[in-house]
DNA sequence: GCCAACGTTGGC
DNA sequence: GCCAACGTTGGC
């Protein structure tokens, strides 16, 4: 079962917020190594919700209920999004200081390239972040 | 506010 | 096709 992390900024789109609605379209994604990631979700998938900028910390878990369609945000056809539904809050929220100073997590693509929207996580990194949220 | 990392653009 | 310049993003 692959494992994803998509992030964004709490002021521009907070998990509660999304919580709030029940699904949303992850539109404008506009980096190609985050398109092909987005290209490779399948309906099930788990992806870890991090709060960047404000927060820095990963807060929750959602679903992948849609695979890769066009992003009607875009003007070029080739970029995509996908749906997806919140799952569940962490108990604990985990905090990039936490998953850089964990070894199991401090080689996390995320934390290689911080600026990728959306990015893979290894079956290993994610028992690491559920066991660092608390279960 | 600064800097590092990365992608894109444009001149050659 | 290369590479310097620039813009964007994100963390500190």
């Amino acid at each position: 079962m692959p494992y994803w992390l998509v992030k964004q900024e709490p002021t521009t789109y907070a998990w509660e917020t999304f919580v709030a609605d029940g699904h949303t379209d992850w539109t404008g994604v506009r980096n190609n190594a985050a398109r092909l990631h987005l290209l490779a979700m399948q309906r099930g998938d788990v992806a870890f919700y991090y709060h960047s900028n404000v927060g820095l910390e990963v807060v929750g878990l959602a679903r992948v209920t849609k695979t890769a369609f066009q992003d009607p945000t875009a003007d070029d056809p080739r970029w995509v999004c996908v749906e997806l539904v919140p799952e569940a809050g962490v108990k604990a929220s985990v905090p990039l200081s936490a998953l850089k100073a964990d070894p199991r997590t401090a080689n996390m693509a995320f934390i290689k390239q911080n600026r990728l929207s959306v990015s893979p996580v290894t079956d290993d990194e994610a028992a690491a972040i559920l066991d660092l949220a608390g279960g």
